[in-house]
DNA sequence: TCTAATACTATACATTGTGTAGCGATAATG
DNA sequence: CATTATCGCTACACAATGTATAGTATTAGA
């Protein structure tokens, strides 16, 4: 009882983060491409709306998740942080029960 | 390019699952409880709101990751299918992270 | 029999996400 | 150097989703 209640409060930091519609495929695509760009993510992700998917990189961003680089002074790329990358496995077990049952 | 593409399309099915508010918290409470009741839901995920939880496990039947079995006539308690129990490594490793950056 | 609990549903409202358009700035092209 | 395309967003109105609060029929327990 006292057990479930402490190990929920421990799901929540992740459910925050991954709940969230689209963020998992979006920290899919940086743990493929390193370095991602805005319109990169909109090609590849299909359908995803330029509001939400600003929100979405300033909260991940927010969170240390991912980090914001300028290269020049109006274009940016976007790469996960060490926190960022440490949600790879469970992307990973994610994709494996889908995988098992898609 | 390829890769990433098909490994995306390979998260989803989680992400139709988890994605949705209150459902890794729920999958949560099955894990450690075996069978559990609407309103124990209710009381131990605080803040529910049960039209809410009536449509989450609806759902989670649907996806054959719960079952729903009778008591009595009006009375009954969900668990876990083994398609649900699979789950489990995945809330492990949410765990894990959010235990880490909490 | 009375009370409390169970497993929900109903209604109106708040929050969140979407489609489409567009904008200022920069990079590529001719 | 002028034009065009691309980048990284924002704005607006609308749709979908989740919430607070109340209520319902049924039933288990005292």
């Amino acid at each position: 009882m006292t057990v479930a209640t402490t190990q929920i409060g421990c799901i929540k930091a992740a459910t925050e983060i991954l709940g969230d519609k689209w963020t998992p495929q979006l920290l899919r695509f940086f743990i493929n491409e390193e370095t991602v760009r805005f319109c990169q993510i909109q090609d590849l992700v299909g359908g995803i709306n330029p509001r939400t998917l600003s929100a979405r990189l300033t909260q991940l961003e927010d969170h240390d998740i991912i980090t914001k680089s300028f290269t020049s002074s109006s274009r940016c790329e976007y790469q996960l942080t060490e926190k960022g990358r440490d949600l790879l496995p469970v992307l990973h077990s994610m994709e494996e029960w889908s995988n098992k049952y898609a």
